[in-house]
DNA sequence: GATATGCGCCAC
DNA sequence: AAACGTGGCGCATATC
């Protein structure tokens, strides 16, 4: 055990023992749904296997490998591509010098054959890791995943049997036909809150830059719109809602997580296409540079100096700005937080985690965040749990992820839950934690009554009563 | 046949 | 000098 504070070590026992009770709890599960949607999606993986048989790429297949033919296998994909039809491979190779058959490279190919294997490979994943993962850890209608708070060298948690912290969200389809399988108990919604950017606000917390703190305080300013416009030459007012969701998580975060221009310009630069983006008056973000001057990528290789005139030198010049000018207390927080570390040989979170040991660049100043961000998450559920108990209210904390929290709520119960999560999360983990200088947010998510998790829909306390948000 | 590693992909 | 942080899991393949 390494050496840490009293305060680290009380978060993570009196943590373990909260998690452990809803772990015992568990998160209801629709069976019958469950079953017919794994039979379904058999079918539908099936049907996807047949068009591919039916393909003469598979006749191909068949004459190289023979009985070895497996269309699983993503090494004989990529020799039937690149080795017999010879198609252009532009893409680095795998550490075994495999040619890679990710979804970059498969996305770049225009054969029916391949858009069909994309779809079969998102099927199966979606069957045989969520779906019948879920199936296999189901016990009488329950689901009961673990959480660990000693696997993860940040001091944060992580969940396995199953994995509950990374079900589908963000490919629409795939988040509906798992979530549906999450329901509440009877006479009860599912309640789901989260910290509204809990890691920036906690960076901010480390740094202390005035410009981070003012874009978390002020609500008209906006980080990821400004980024965006400077990113694609555009003005604020014209970034749409897409624009700024790559921007975000293409740019700001890879600067914040350590990344550099040069692996950001390729990211951005082939996110036009595939996002489609546009400016406000339809045209492609793509001829939009071209008009701007900026008519090519380049070469983003650090051995060579951008180009002047290319989108990798534009994004560069971002980056000197980004860090040299708009975030530069952010920028003096890094280099005077890693020379500490040198130094010293470890670092201490504002939780009071210890870290002692080798660390790369990039772990030395991010593990700090990572983990404080998720003791907020933490500190709230033991003491929302504490508190519930203490009132014998019904609620059950069902589940966590980092920076959320999922409980099946009695519906005579919603209002409190609600008003003591709030008051837990925003106003007394700040007063426990005088380190934290900025607001804490919440956002609030609740099923409607007899609906699943899927169906969650945002609420907003008006008029001092939660309520959802379609109501305005 | 059991175990280890690589790849790819899901989440925050 | 370094160069996107943290996990878990399924499948294919390599190794003993």
């Amino acid at each position: 055990m390494q050496a840490t504070t009293a305060d680290a070590f009380n978060l993570l026992m009196e943590g373990s023992l909260a998690l452990a009770q809803m772990e015992s709890a568990g998160i209801r599960i629709d069976v019958n749904y469950l079953d017919r949607v794994i039979a379904e999606t058999g079918e539908r993986i099936k049907k996807l296997q047949d068009e591919l048989r039916a393909d003469p790429l598979y006749a191909k297949w068949r004459r190289k490998f023979g009985d070895k033919t497996n269309l699983g296998s993503r090494e004989q994909l990529g020799k039937m591509l690149f080795d017999v039809l010879e198609l252009p491979y532009r893409a680095n190779f795998t550490n075994t010098g495999r040619y890679r058959t990710d979804d970059d490279v498969l996305l770049g190919i225009d054969l029916p054959f391949v858009k069909t294997y994309t779809q079969l490979e998102d099927l199966k994943k979606l069957k045989s890791t969520f779906l019948e993962g879920i199936r296999r850890e189901e016990v009488d209608g329950y689901l009961h995943p673990v959480f660990n708070l000693h696997l993860v060298e940040t001091y944060r948690s992580s969940s396995d049997s199953i994995n509950f912290q990374n079900l589908p969200i963000r490919d629409a389809e795939m988040g509906k036909t798992v979530r549906q399988c999450f329901i509440p108990r009877k006479g009860r919604v599912l309640v789901e809150i989260d910290y509204v950017g809990i890691e920036v606000r906690v960076s901010a917390c480390y740094n202390k830059d005035p410009v981070l703190i003012e874009y978390i305080k002020d609500p008209t300013k906006d980080m990821h719109r400004d980024m965006a416009a400077q990113c694609y030459k555009l003005e604020p007012e014209q970034v749409s809602k897409q624009t700024r969701y790559v921007a975000k998580n293409q740019y700001v975060f890879p600067q914040f997580y350590g990344s550099v221009y040069f692996q950001c310009a390729p990211a951005l630069w082939e996110a036009i296409e595939r996002y489609k983006l546009e400016t406000a008056d339809g045209l492609s973000l793509r001829k939009h540079l071209r008009r701007c001057g900026i008519k090519e990528l380049g070469t983003c290789d650090p051995k060579f100096d951008p180009v002047p005139g290319t989108f990798e030198h534009h994004v560069r010049e971002v980056e000197r700005d980004f860090w040299g000018n708009r975030f530069c207390i952010y920028a003096q927080w890094k280099r005077s937080w890693y020379d500490r570390y040198l130094r010293a040989g470890e670092f201490e979170m504002l939780t009071g985690f210890r870290c002692s040991g080798v660390y790369r660049r990039n772990e030395v100043l991010n593990f700090a965040v990572q983990g404080s961000a998720f003791h907020c998450l933490l500190w709230s559920l033991i003491r929302i749990q504490k508190e519930l108990t203490k009132r014998q209210m019904k609620t059950k904390l069902v589940g966590q992820i980092h920076d959320s929290l999922i409980t099946d709520v009695p519906i005579i119960e919603v209002q409190d839950y609600i008003r003591l999560a709030e008051r837990i999360m925003t106003r007394e983990l700040p007063k426990a934690w005088k380190w934290l200088c900025v607001p804490l947010e919440i956002e609030v998510e609740v099923s409607p009554s007899g609906e699943t998790w899927f169906d969650k829909v945002q609420w907003l306390k008006q008029g001092g009563v939660w309520q959802p948000k379609e109501q305005n």
